[in-house]
DNA sequence: TCTTTGTCAGTGACAAAGTCACACAATTGA
DNA sequence: TCAATTGTGTGACTTTGTCACTGACAAAGA
């Protein structure tokens, strides 16, 4: 892996950044690997450090007192984790899980090292405030629609969403990742599903779905 | 109104700020007056800056194409209210609105003012990124009631809240009014609230709830 | 004072979504 | 090969949301 190109793309501010903070965030990466299944990070317990996904993906979630999840949204290649230390984010007081979805290797700078980073660089702790405001939002449309919309429409856009990123009209999911997703039942799930194949938008099997008709999906996902 | 008291009280870190930091808010400041029912902000059509709440009290929601509404929070005496200047915030890509809910007095700092004063003072920068993290606990609460407690819990700790916000066992509330801050209808506000009265925890009454058992209520707000 | 108008609350029928208790099939792996 | 685990299907029931309508009450004007 090269550790100076993945950080190049996963801080978009890298080249306004001088030689010398350029440099405080190489040297402090650590490469590590992940692997499908691991916590990462559980609420306050951890506070390992910041993030920076090179292959793979982190799933961030919150967890209810009786075991059901919602996704709050997923980690991708060059997406930078910032829950990972959020002992750092003092003004924040909720929590939130991270878990790893799939086999993940990732650049992980240890919190004290950006904590002494953020405090010489104001352009990197400017940035830092950046993905935060980004993650505000990314909770603010999961409220939207967890609020405002039926849960045919949030689970056809859900399916187009995840087709359209995996480029893939195949989805290797079961029903419960589906539901810890958008923050359901698996029966909820699985019934909605059986609609959809008997309208003959998608066809079901064994950990997979394959979606067979986009055009009506998505009528679904914009039906008032 | 004492202006430099209530900045004094709204801005925790007035303490540590340079007399020039001071002095930059405190010239930067209009007193405004906002009436019940006006509507202060409403997503990017608007930005008239920053406000500071002396009396009274405003309201921050989201909406939905069909007009349903859910309250993210609400701003007292001494909030700052930091989403009538989000076209300086460049990265949160979401609408809220703001709407006053009773007479309120405030200081306003015009967006253009306060856009060289967070150029000039890191301090107050930090500061609105601060504010802007509290903004996002809000919201995470709310994510959590919303996805993981149910109705009668909601409800029942929604009134407790209130009344003791108040200090008042008597909420001025119409079950519209109450159907808005939680995101629901308002028949389903009426519905459990006939079920409260049925069991002893209130009376109601036209434009009045009395908090009869605080104790059962309780009971309720922390079921599983 | 009476009447009109708008606001507020109550109700029943129904639809959508979540919960519970199962059954059963496919896959894994000792 | 045969448990054990994982994934899915289903029916009954509860909770919550929606719709259509009713009547009660209060403020304001005639």
């Amino acid at each position: 892996m090269n550790i100076e190109k993945t950080l190049q793309n996963s801080f978009s501010i890298w080249p306004t950044l001088t030689s010398n903070e350029k440099n405080l965030l190489f040297s402090a990466c650590e490469v590590r690997e992940f692997h499908k299944g691991d916590i990462i990070h559980r609420g306050h317990f951890d506070c390992t450090g910041l993030i920076i996904i090179e292959t793979g993906s982190l799933r961030s979630y919150i967890t209810s007192p009786n075991g059901k999840e919602v996704t709050l949204y997923h980690l991708y290649r060059h997406d930078i984790c910032l829950f990972s230390a959020s002992c750092l984010l003092k003004d924040i007081n909720f929590e939130v899980e991270i878990a790893c979805e799939e086999e993940t290797t990732c650049l992980l700078i240890p919190t004290s090292q950006y904590e002494t980073i953020i405090s010489t660089s104001s352009t990197i702790f400017q940035y830092t405030n950046t993905i935060l405001a980004e993650k505000f939002s990314n909770v603010m449309w999961l409220l939207e629609q967890v609020v405002f919309y039926s849960f045919d429409r949030r689970l056809a856009e859900y399916l187009i969403n995840q087709s359209y990123n995996r480029d893939e009209d195949i989805l290797p999911f079961t029903h419960e990742k589906i539901a810890k997703d958008l923050g359901t039942a698996r029966e909820v799930v699985s019934r909605m599903l059986k609609y959809f194949e008997s309208e003959h938008m998608v066809r079901l099997e064994r950990n997979k779905i394959y979606i067979i008709d986009l055009q009506l999906l998505s009528l679904v996902s914009i039906k008032s």
